[in-house]
DNA sequence: ACAACAGTTGAACAACTATTCAACCGTTCC
DNA sequence: GGAACGGTTGAATAGTTGTTCAACTGTTGT
């Protein structure tokens, strides 16, 4: 992932005067540590690809196998299951194998409210 | 923008046969709109960067001018510039122009929630 | 044991994106 | 008018990422 913040020592100062030193004060002191920051964005990166968003949507219903998802979204098993990787690591999805499926279903309900808000935000 | 999916003529299918054609049949009367689809997953992205992600922490407690946020994250104002624009672009910020600055504040608390959402979903 | 199939995985390639750099616009102040 | 400064922008580059392809694992059924 690309980290945007330079830790090697010397990080790049804005070439101006602080115009308000207080302000820039109090937003310094209310900012979150960095690894909140990185945890956050990262978080959203999962949820910003259509196919991701996609499979989501697809076992919103039911559990469905790998299989089943690829034929709904018109996609390889292949390009699903590495999709699929990245919603487990994020803890989005939950799977159960059976015999040589794999169901997978939404991990919580957390995704479905953040979804909710963003449709919310986009339909203003 | 990557678009995900293949507009081109014939979609790529799954090469099996489909294990659940009820569950698929259900899955596919469930699916939202393609566009909805990417409208989702491209404001998904918006916040999927921890760069964008820090301006909007910084500019959470009050309006701030350009040259400040710069001064906060460490970063050029022409690398916050160039997000800010992308912010603006997906209604996530206000801007308000006086004299020589352009102060920047959050657009309204849909950004709040979802960040808040976000945020229990990773402590979990 | 073997064939068939669901699913995973690593490498490679193409597409995308964030920062840098330089040039530019607009406002302020001398 | 012109210098100074805040901010924006386009092009270039380096880093990141999604899909494809081929090879592989594990389970089922004969």
């Amino acid at each position: 992932m690309q980290r945007n913040i330079d830790n090697s020592g010397l990080a790049p100062t804005c070439e101006c005067e602080q115009i308000h030193p207080d302000t820039v004060k109090m937003s310094r002191e209310s900012m979150p540590q960095e690894t909140t920051l990185y945890d956050l964005s990262d978080f959203f990166k999962i949820l910003g690809d259509s196919t991701r968003m996609g499979i989501l949507f697809a076992i919103d219903r039911a559990p469905m196998c790998v299989c089943d998802i690829a034929e709904v979204l018109g996609m390889t098993k292949s390009a699903v299951s590495h999709q699929l990787k990245q919603l487990r690591a994020a803890d989005l999805v939950r799977y159960r194998k059976s015999g040589k499926n794999v169901y997978y279903e939404l991990a919580d309900e957390h995704v479905r409210d953040i979804i909710e808000k963003a449709l919310e935000h986009i339909a203003e």
